[in-house]
Order: structure tokens, then C-alpha cells, then sequence
DNA sequence: GTAGGTGCAAACCCTTTGCAGAGAG
DNA sequence: CTCTCTGCAAAGGGTTTGCACCTAC
């Protein structure tokens, strides 16, 4: 997904396409990853100082409603932006280390189906971030680790 | 689970007995459910006007890193609290009309295996919010719903 | 020309922290 | 008596908002 197609998406469906928005694009298709809000800022700055936080919220709310890009809260206190994918995937997040492994989207679809046919509910699960102890992480594990800010 | 045992347990883990320890999990114990620390304080208040703020958010700390109670993330920019369950429970938020329907841990057993087997991942499984749109509000889904404060 | 966006600064709100004094064991 | 816990007030930190100005269309 190149951020002009994402461009032309803002402005099909009524949107205004600013010089802003569009530098806001372009960091989120490049950094290919999650990227906070300060850190979207942090590298735009680079190449404009000028640019806003509060332009950048708004234009990031405005992805996200549209579903352009997709929110992903880490339980740090601090919200995570990325680009929309198909196929969808899911984060493990090691609650001691903080590695994250990507994985895919199909490991839900059991989940979503079970969610949908007995609460008749329909359950977002294309971009999940579950917490947990990665391999590594695991052996020393018992003797209750500090508790992380904020865990889903 | 009455809060006389957990205050038992809380001693015999080599931690003081505070009258703001007993009524934070009396309240905890009293409400079922899942509560703020607002709410907490606002409970205590009531018979206690007293109560402090920074005492409540330590002594959740603590009860949360001791396991006697579970901190979940609903996304909304608050954590609540709920005493800690045998047998584990999840809960489906409708992210249109903020209903909470609460569903039985064993549905994330399967997944819970898969993450174990195939990534060596040990998921904390055993309190999550799953956000989606319940049944009222599926038929009107389409059209990019305004966006909530953080999601998971 | 006119919505819709931006920039700025201040407000918000939940949570955390430093420190002095209180009280549980 | 000692060490943990509490109370207070202030700071922290990400995010939001009100308002005047600007600019994409």
C-alpha cells in the first residue's frame, strides 16, 4: 500500500488533501511497523519542523475512522498507528522483554466464528495485541514479575 | 471470594493490614464487576471521606502484582479492577453502545494452545476485552463508526 | 468564497512520585 | 522501634479542545 493510493482514498470519500496529512501518510507507509503519535512527529520533523501534534492526532483519528489505518493500544499508555493490511495479523507481546512476534490473522478465525455463532457478536480481531511471555521469558517466570503499566 | 481472605493472604505474603487495604477490597469484593479507581475512591468516600487517591492506585498495584485482583484496559483511558476469577472470564465490549457481555475463558483455550505450541508463546489469556459490535448494533455497522478512544 | 484544516496554547484526565509523618507488627 | 504505608500536593505524559487564521477546492 503506497501512500498515494491512501491520498486518493482521503480525497474519493470528501476529505481535503493537505500537504500535512500527506507527509502523515507517508511516515506511517514507510515505517513499516507501529509508530506512536510523538514518534510520527518525530520523523516528519525531520524533513518539516513545522508540523503540528494536534494536526497529527486529528489526521490519525481521521485514518483510523476510516480505516485507513489501524490504532493498536500496547497497554504503555500510548497509542500504536499502522497501515491497514490484509491479511490481518496480531502481536504477541512479551510482558517481560517487550519483544513483539507478528502473527497471523488466521490463528482467530476459529475464535471470530465460535464469537459470532453463540453470542452473536462481532468481534474486531483484526488487529490484536495479546500479552504473554515469549519463549525466552518463560523459565524465570513464576515469582510475580513487576506489573507493566496498563495490560489488556 | 470474601475480602477476609484476601486480607488473610495479603498478610501472610508479608504485607500490612491497613484499614485502606480492607475497605479497597471489601469495595473490590462488594461491586461485582470491573471498577475504576474512581469509582473505588467515590465507594469508599461514601463511608470514608477520608480515603486517598495515591493509596488506592498503590494498593491496586499491589494486588494486582499479587494476582488477588485483575487490571483490564477497556480502552476508554481508565483501568478497572475486578477481584481475580477461577474459572477465567473475557469480556466482548460493543464499541457502538458499550455493552459488556462477559464469556467463558474456555473459548480461548484452543487459541491458547496454538500460541503455546506454534510460537512457544505463554499468552495471559485469563482476562480480556475482545471490542466489536453486538447483535443490536451489527445491522448498522457499516459506515465507518466514529472512532473510540483507544482499542485494543 | 467557504467549509474544512491547521497552529497554538492551554486544558484534561488518569496516574505517578517525592517527601514527611503516621501506624502496623 | 522500625519499616511499611499513608496523605498531600505537585508533576507527568499522552491526548484533546477552543479559537482564530489559513488554504484546498
Amino acid at each position: 500500500m503506497h501512500h498515494t493510493e491512501l491520498l486518493a482514498d482521503l480525497r474519493q470519500r470528501g476529505h481535503r488533501l493537505t500537504p500535512q496529512r500527506e507527509m502523515i501518510l507517508n511516515v506511517i507507509c514507510e515505517g513499516n511497523g507501529h509508530l506512536t503519535a510523538d514518534e510520527i512527529i518525530a520523523r516528519i520533523r525531520k524533513q518539516y519542523p513545522y508540523i503540528n501534534k494536534s494536526a497529527v492526532y486529528r489526521t490519525l483519528e481521521l485514518l483510523a475512522r476510516l480505516c485507513l489505518v489501524n490504532p493498536t493500544d500496547f497497554g504503555d499508555g500510548k497509542v500504536t498507528y499502522e497501515i491497514h493490511r490484509h491479511p490481518h495479523h496480531h502481536h504477541l507481546v512479551c510482558r517481560q522483554c517487550r519483544k513483539m512476534i507478528e502473527v497471523d490473522g488466521a490463528v482467530f478465525a476459529p475464535l471470530e466464528k465460535l464469537l459470532r455463532d453463540e453470542y452473536a457478536f462481532a468481534a474486531d480481531l483484526d488487529h490484536f495485541a495479546i500479552f504473554g511471555l515469549c519463549r525466552k521469558c518463560q523459565p524465570a517466570s513464576s515469582p510475580a514479575p513487576t506489573l507493566r503499566k496498563r495490560r489488556a
